[in-house]
DNA sequence: GTATGTTACCAC
DNA sequence: TGGTAACATACG
């Protein structure tokens, strides 16, 4: 019996290995197996049968790690959907899809030996001896060989264990493959006793008051030894039994919460439900855009959806984007159905909580998922329901290994089992609602909120006619300010939103210009006055705040732009009493310390909230009746041609935030470009028209979704081996296209936008064309032929309709 | 990903 | 001769 083993590694084939006789009843797809990989021992995954191998070199598998299965085969059809039109090998796929507790695997351990008489040594062994010495119980060599900054530490090492210096010998790195305990128990039926010494006698009374208990616990409280446990057994007065052990935490992160009931739906509400059930009813698969404004009850159909679904016996995943997994959020879900059977999955929950979450719900313990885009992958059996709410939303890209959009795969997924999908959003990607009004997507509407509250009314300053000292615009303009008074004034709260990006303090020498860049990442340093420090905002590299200029010893030392902090001092200067916070990744990196904000904003102990993006997303705030946007100008610069979609939708977003309880909210944007499209629509909230006017545009310059884009991004920590790489790939490019589709178009290579971060220097290329496939070919042989060990290569691939 | 084989170059 | 770096190749 032949097998084929996925292995986490870059190479994208699979290999085939012998499954010797005693473990030939028990091997199925989807179990992880720990297999001969060179001299090296590594885990895989099964992935198929083969029983016809055509290659002489076969080894055995050593061990089957999983008693049961991790996925099935129709499971594994969505995971090879994946990998390949991701153009990401299929092993380094099921790792990154697969929770699966740590990878078993060999290493090679070195350890430094008692110094001796030590003989001449080249620089390079004295650096890797060096290091080893400062690690006396040993460390991986591939540690080693990071910390000592050398490629080929493992010949340095060999070098000094002939010298008797250090020794590398193997080790394996812990498993948690079976996580079960021995649950010791006294038997229903007992013998009739024999004699019994003092000590079993004692376990025999310490059982039967306490009830079976681990065999940990039995020996920490009782100190008894093995010997006397056995000899219980073999009398036949208690029975060992195998219990698996659940990390009590996969269910602490469902809160208890008072039950729920339904809200009563508005007209609208119910018919998009209607619709819904009905859909769901039928059991075909069928993606569903949900178009509500903000504020417009789309959470409540969802969850009458969701309840529609379990109460036919199916299961349901409620993909929400990761900054609205609050715990506001999951208590309204659990107590509206069985906690018990409610899984919360995020990127805070640990490898080993997931992978107990995720055996449960193979099991079908469980019959509703909630989370952010790994979600997605839960192995749901009878999976009726997808919900991508704010389908829109950036985060339901991963931007790094596998570069997948968890929205497009929820339709994928969807299509394999036959579900519904629903994605819900106030402002739909464009590309979503061009499949909707192209009718791909089934279109529901809800265009009132509930209530009939209205949304807020919009004004915009034109920062060009704001002049301050010097003739610099200001920060807050005096429209803004004054808004700002009025609005303390009557005790209601404010929400003002800086976009963090592009807009943040930049210091720079007045003297010689000296920029203060971050020397890991081509971006400027940020200053934190507070802290007297300055940061790079992509690598956290932090320096000490410099009272000179390190070039010309120049003290005149300016500051340039704003961000939230630089926000939060102008607003306490303007407005002494006023309680201000700022939420923003600096306030908020403790855990809790968010929720900490939004649950003191709420009991209003803030007056004024600062924040970045993430003060957008999803929160409702009853008391805020101003809402201003400080610089909607960063996020329509970007250099992306989705710039003018990002802005739309984060204005509309900012907006839907005002004026949610009884009060009518007021929105006051600050902008240089007033007049720019998608500033004008999203002042009338009128998504239908910036819908129009942005897929004119698209149409007219071939963009997405009238064409089809592959980014290839490259990055290497070598600049000039980079570069070279690039144009290559550049050249090859370009060739592959006249081959294989003269309609599509190489653009670039180029530095990224960001061209270094965390001291890799990064490259894009975007293949652009009409048809996906063609790309995709491609891209693969570009792939296939450039990605080395020093160059890394990622794919963003914009994934089209597969339908 | 990691180890190994190859080549070229350096210092002793 | 042995150490080192850079690169290519293969792992079943």
């Amino acid at each position: 019996m032949y097998v084929t083993v996925a292995l986490n590694i870059p190479a994208d084939k699979c290999f085939t290995y012998r499954v010797p006789a005693p473990l030939r009843a028990q091997a199925q797809i989807g179990q992880r197996v720990f297999v001969p990989l060179g001299n090296r021992r590594r885990t895989g995954f099964l992935v198929g049968f083969d029983n016809d191998p055509n290659s002489e070199n076969i080894k055995d598998i050593l061990e089957i790690l999983d008693a049961e299965p991790l996925f099935d085969a129709n499971d594994l059809r969505f995971y090879r959907w994946i990998a390949d039109y991701f153009i990401y090998p299929l092993g380094q796929t099921l790792a990154d899809l697969i929770p699966s507790g740590a990878e078993k695997r060999d290493l090679r351990w070195v350890t430094p030996l008692e110094p001796q008489d030590t003989p001449p040594l080249s620089a390079g062994q004295m650096t890797l001896l060096r290091t080893v010495q400062t690690f006396p119980r040993g460390l991986a060599l591939s540690r080693l060989a990071r910390l000592a900054g050398m490629k080929n530490a493992a010949r340095t090492a060999e070098s000094l264990q002939k010298l008797g210096l250090l020794s590398v010998s193997e080790k394996q790195q812990q498993s948690l493959a079976a996580r079960t305990r021995n649950i010791i128990g006294l038997t229903t039926d007992p013998a009739p006793e024999g004699s019994l010494t003092a000590r079993q006698t004692e376990i025999i009374r310490y059982l039967g008051a306490s009830g079976p208990v681990a065999v940990g616990r039995l020996v920490a409280e009782t100190g008894v030894s093995p010997s006397v446990i056995h000899r219980l057994e073999e009398k036949g007065l208690i029975v060992i039994s195998r219990e698996e052990r659940i990390d009590p935490a996969s269910f602490h992160s469902v809160l208890q919460s008072p039950p729920r009931g339904r809200i009563r739906l508005s007209d609208a509400q119910s018919r998009a439900f209607q619709d819904l059930q009905n859909r769901i009813r039928d059991g075909v698969f069928c993606p569903v855009l949900l178009h509500g404004v903000t504020g417009s009850g789309k959470t409540e159909v969802y969850l009458c959806a969701i309840e529609a679904a379990l109460k036919q016996g199916g299961t349901a995943i409620y993909l929400v984007p990761e900054i609205a997994l609050t715990p506001q959020l999951i208590s309204r879900v659990s107590g509206r159905f069985d906690p018990n059977r409610i899984a919360v999955i995020h990127s805070g929950i640990s490898e080993r909580v997931r992978y107990d979450q995720w055996r449960q719900i193979r099991r079908g313990r469980i019959s509703l998922v909630i989370g952010a885009r790994s979600a997605l992958f839960a192995p749901l059996p009878d999976l009726k329901l997808l919900i991508v709410d704010e389908e829109h939303d950036s985060s339901y890209k991963q931007d790094e290994r596998l570069c997948y959009s968890a929205r497009d795969l929820a339709v994928v997924k969807a299509k394999m089992q036959n579900a519904v999908v629903v994605m819900g959003s106030a402002t739909p990607a464009v590309r979503t609602y061009h499949n909707a009004l192209t009718n791909k997507y089934r279109l529901l509407k809800l265009e009132k909120r509930i209530n009939d509250i209205p949304l807020p009314r919009i004004e915009i300053v034109d920062m060009k006619t704001q002049k301050e000292a010097f003739g610099r615009p200001p920060l807050l303009s005096e429209p803004l300010l004054s808004a700002v008074g009025e609005t303390l004034s009557r005790k209601e709260q404010v929400l003002l939103f800086l976009n963090k990006r592009g807009f943040d303090t930049f210091l720079v020498c007045a003297g010689c210009g000296h920029p203060f860049h971050c020397p890991h990442c081509a971006v400027a340093m940020k200053s934190h006055p507070s802290e007297h420090l300055i940061k790079c905002h992509y690598c956290d590299y932090t320096q000490k705040a410099m009272p000179l200029c390190p070039v010309c010893k120049g003290s005149h030392i300016l500051t340039y732009g704003a961000g939230t902090q630089k926000l939060e001092s102008e607003l306490e200067k303007c407005f002494p009493t006023a309680r201000i916070k700022r939420m923003d990744s600096d306030t908020t990196a403790r855990t809790g310390a968010q929720e900490k904000i939004l649950y003191a904003l709420e009991q209003r102990q803030i007056d004024i909230l600062v924040g970045t993006q993430m003060v957008t997303k999803g929160h409702d705030f009853p008391f805020i009746t101003l809402v201003g946007v400080v610089a909607a100008d960063t996020a329509l610069n970007m250099p992306d041609f989705r710039a003018a979609e990002r802005t739309f939708q984060m204005l509309t977003q900012v907006a839907g935030r005002g004026g949610r309880g009884d009060k009518a909210g007021r929105v006051i944007i600050q902008t240089f470009n007033p007049d720019h499209y998608a500033i004008r629509h999203a002042r009338n909230h009128d998504y239908s028209s910036f819908y129009e006017e942005e897929i004119r545009q698209r149409r007219d310059l071939l963009y997405p979704p009238f064409s089809q884009i592959v980014n290839l991004r490259l990055s290497s920590a070598r600049e000039d081996l980079l570069a070279q790489t690039a144009r290559e790939l550049g050249a090859d490019a370009r060739t592959l296209c006249a081959r294989i589709d003269p309609k599509a178009e190489i653009i670039g290579p180029a530095p990224a936008p960001l061209s270094k971060i965390r001291g890799r220097y990064r490259w894009q290329m975007l293949i652009k064309g009409p048809r996906i496939r063609t790309l995709q070919q491609i891209a693969s042989a570009l792939v296939e032929k450039h990605a080395a060990a020093c160059v890394r290569l990622t794919i963003d691939v914009d994934p089209e309709n597969f339908m």
